[in-house]
DNA sequence: CATTAGTTGACAAATCAGGTAGGGTATGTT
DNA sequence: AACATACCCTACCTGATTTGTCAACTAATG
């Protein structure tokens, strides 16, 4: 498996962050309860969403997270990368140290460039994308006004 | 990661295979020492290859493995097929139930694309390329040597 | 100052990849 | 026939990683 739960989580977290957020910050109680994920397992991730500069937090009460950038400036690659460990697609590619077996390794470049696609496809798509879709999807019902898109 | 050891090394020995098969069998003690390879490990991986219809084997004394088909007919998607579970770029996409959380999983298709593209990126590579790489890398020594032979 | 909510580390449970063990069976050679 | 070679197949072990839990803490608000 390429991705783990953690990206697909947290990818869900912040397409449910930037769907609900209208200026104010949203908790993560009430993420997990949308989107059941754990409540501890989803501080975790947002705890390295902070570090990776995707969001901002806000404490106390009516505290939350905010985006800390624009969903169109936020691409799935981004946020991948902060929750996950580098991708690699294969063992080998290990970007510490260099593929040891470089000699034998006869099909080093499809993996090497079997993932430079892979990433180029992840950098294409934003939050913004997906927050789209997702309202399109459950939009029907009112929805909040769209000025929540242009938060921060 | 996408792809385990598993699929490496299956790549790995059928490319070893294509190289060293003259019409003769190869046997899985020879591909495991010059490929660095656990031989019982690779013999489970030869099982489902054989199942997978890429190679066939040869019993007995000077028996070993041959290719079911020719290089060019063999996909590195085939390989990896054969020895590995379907791919699943994220956990969701098991192809077995469908995704539970289908309303909510606001990513569903970026993941369902990103696999349709990886896969077709590796249909698109054969056996052959993989074995005219390796053959010109290791064949410093008198190959007719076609020039300029890059993969992709 | 009590409550809400993010912060952080430690840790337990579950899953999975990678590899081992150890039989078997077919076939060629002496 | 006996033996060696080499494929056939199942089951298991083990260590790493992922997933999830717990608990104590800090900060901000009313």
């Amino acid at each position: 498996m390429l991705l783990t739960r953690k990206a697909q989580y947290a990818v869900q977290a912040l397409v449910d962050l930037s769907c609900h957020s209208v200026g104010k910050p949203v908790s993560l109680k009430d993420i997990a309860q949308r989107e059941g994920i754990p409540l501890p397992y989803l501080e975790q991730l947002f705890f390295r969403l902070k570090k990776g500069l995707l969001v901002t937090a806000v404490r106390g009460p009516g505290g939350g997270y905010l985006l800390a950038r624009l969903s169109s400036a936020i691409r799935i690659s981004d946020i991948i990368a902060s929750v996950e460990e580098p991708l690699r697609p294969v063992a080998c590619m290990d970007e510490r140290k260099e593929c040891e077996r470089n000699t034998r390794c006869s099909a080093h470049e499809v993996w090497h460039d079997l993932g430079k696609r892979i990433t180029s496809f992840l950098d294409g798509i934003t939050l913004e994308d997906l927050t789209r879709a997702a309202r399109q999807r459950s939009g029907a019902a009112g929805e909040p006004a769209e000025e929540g898109l242009k938060l921060l």
